[in-house]
DNA sequence: TCACCATTTCAAATTTATTTGAAATAACTT
DNA sequence: AAGTTATTTCAAATAAATTTGAAATGGTGA
């Protein structure tokens, strides 16, 4: 592949750095990259983003979720994107009476530092 | 809400917030939140996550980002991809001579750090 | 136990994202 | 100008994510 033609700085850049072999050692495997890119869809909805969001600054119900989010969201429809975040391992929730409350892990503290760099 | 019958620590502490009303405010907006989700959108894929962390190695050409993928990519879903974080500013595209060469934006080059964390 | 509230689950309907293959551009070579 | 290579665009097909509404679960308190 190196040796057929492509750009000269290129070419030259990629020898540097240990040809294509070298660069493609450097990338994470499979399981990596796809744990990864469920963090990273999890977050992909403004939605979610935004109980995420308010989870960190202060751990909710669902109800009170559904309260901040402004009422034009329905139950199962919430109940579905908190599972989201859950299942990526953004947001834990822990019974209190009847109530489930969430909060972020720390893997969800991580992420919403990481969005403000955004 | 606030009033409502919800645990009493969780109500304690949002009051001490500012209420729910002070929570919502310190939530971003709907730009905001559309504009993160965006990027966060466009790194969901384990295939997008690879091509751009091979664009933060090395910028390359698409024949060579192919190549780092293995063959396994038509050419039209590469360009697919490609176009997916070039629109979530994750990276752009400078033509040289017949190739189209391909480098992360300094968005692209936080968004691999931030990876690595998650 | 019974009725009630908070939350989840399920399957069907809908929407959005991705894949495919063929055709279009764009720049280089002859 | 015609041919070749690199890359993109387009529309149709497929697949995956989301929404909906109804029904289920699990705890609480009379």
């Amino acid at each position: 592949m190196l040796d057929s033609i492509i750009p000269d700085p290129i070419r030259e850049q990629c020898e540097s750095k240990g040809g294509m072999k070298g660069i493609k050692k450097k990338l994470p495997g499979k399981k990596e990259l796809g744990d990864q890119s469920q963090v990273f869809q999890a977050l992909s909805d403004p939605l979610r983003l935004k109980i995420l969001l308010a989870v960190v600054e202060q751990p909710l119900c669902v109800c009170l979720i559904k309260d901040i989010l402004g009422g034009k969201v329905s139950d199962s429809k919430l109940s579905y994107h908190i599972n989201k975040l859950k299942d990526a391992g953004l947001i834990v929730g822990e019974r209190q009476a009847s109530w489930i409350i969430y909060s972020p892990t720390k893997l969800g503290e991580e992420a919403v530092k990481v969005a403000g760099k955004l």
